[in-house]
DNA sequence: CAAATACGCGTCATTACCTCA
DNA sequence: AGTGAGGTAATGACGCGTATT
């Protein structure tokens, strides 16, 4: 009857990341029913990412990296809180919508162009882009690393975003093909596109750091909770311990001799004790412990003849 | 085979710009 | 019109893995 929180390392080895990992490995009935194991290490690999080809190096560390994230976030979205689908897309996609067609606004020589906006035919899709001087003035300014002293900051098109969004779904990293290729499409530097997938990285993982916060949280407050009703119940069974023999004379047929029924996973045996009973799911199912079949005493009931006498 | 070096790519912290309330 | 907050593109530092010498 104890609380059980393993801090250790997960099964799996992990190279070169100390991403804490939280497993719920048992979701109970009840909200309460849970194990938890803060592991360091990383999961299994997702199907997504099975389909990444590591083609340059440095890529299977931080695709164990990004696995442990993924496999937490099924997890949290199974045992914890529904996440919003769009949890991370959701303010960029917001804002942008909020901001309409006017996000291309750009300063080009000191003068603003207003949702400047040109459709390419030899896109796949319509996505505005920005006009060669733009990007001229930025390569120029990447080059030169001057750009007239301040550097522009160039915002992305609605569609755009839209693409990149649609692109970082199928992969949160990417190789030089697919950063080229998108470049292309979108008519942008393959720096910008890398640039971008590297802040999309952090606000996907700064997201998944408050979702982890919170479900740690109430992780606490649920163990914190727990732990005082064990602590109750374990005061109650060596209530009934101390108590004269004859005490157990009274129990029913059933619970003790028959049955052979631990008093802490049947509330029959209880009868005496509401606080017990009432509001407390049976012990053996808050852990996916190893649960003898014949009633033995109890550890915390068997006392040690060591330390009474 | 081991050490040194270069290179590419990642994360992280930070800056700078832009938009909006 | 001015201002502060928040979002985000961009930058630089640094670490790590791999290839080459």
């Amino acid at each position: 009857m104890e609380l059980e929180l393993s801090l250790g390392d997960s099964p799996a080895p992990a190279k070169g990341t100390s991403t804490p990992v939280l497993t719920p490995t048992h979701a109970g009935k009840e909200d309460h029913e849970l194990v938890l194991e803060l592991g360091v290490g990383t999961a299994k690999r997702t199907e997504q990412d099975n389909q990444k080809t590591p083609t340059h190096p440095g890529e299977d560390a931080q695709d164990q990296e990004d696995d442990g994230e993924a496999c937490f976030r099924s997890e949290l979205s199974l045992s914890c809180q529904p996440l919003p689908a769009s949890a991370e897309t959701g303010s960029a996609n917001s804002e942008e919508c909020r901001r309409g067609f006017e996000v291309n606004t750009v300063l080009v020589d000191g003068d603003t162009v207003q949702g400047r906006s040109l459709s390419t035919s030899s896109l796949p899709m319509e996505v505005p882009v920005r006009q060669a001087a733009d990007q001229e003035a930025a390569e120029d300014e990447e080059n030169t690393g001057v750009g007239g002293g301040a550097r522009k900051k160039l915002r992305l098109s609605k569609e755009q975003s839209a693409f990149l969004e649609d692109s970082f779904k199928e992969h949160s990293t990417l190789t030089p093909k697919q950063k080229s290729d998108l470049a292309k499409k979108l008519n942008l530097r393959p720096r910008q596109v890398e640039v971008w997938f590297q802040n999309r990285r952090a606000r996907t993982k700064l997201k998944q750091t408050e979702v982890d916060r919170e479900y740690l949280k109430r992780c606490c407050e649920t163990l914190a909770q727990e732990n005082r009703r064990l602590h109750r119940e374990v005061a109650e069974l060596r209530a009934l311990r101390t108590a004269p023999y004859p005490f157990y004379g009274h129990l029913p047929a059933a619970g003790f001799s028959t049955a052979r029924v631990c008093p802490s996973c049947d509330d029959k045996v209880t009868p005496h004790n509401p606080a017990i009973t009432a509001s407390s799911p049976p012990v053996s199912t808050l852990f996916a412990r190893p649960h003898f079949g014949a009633f033995t005493v109890h550890p915390v009931l068997r006392r040690q003849p060591s330390a009474t006498s």
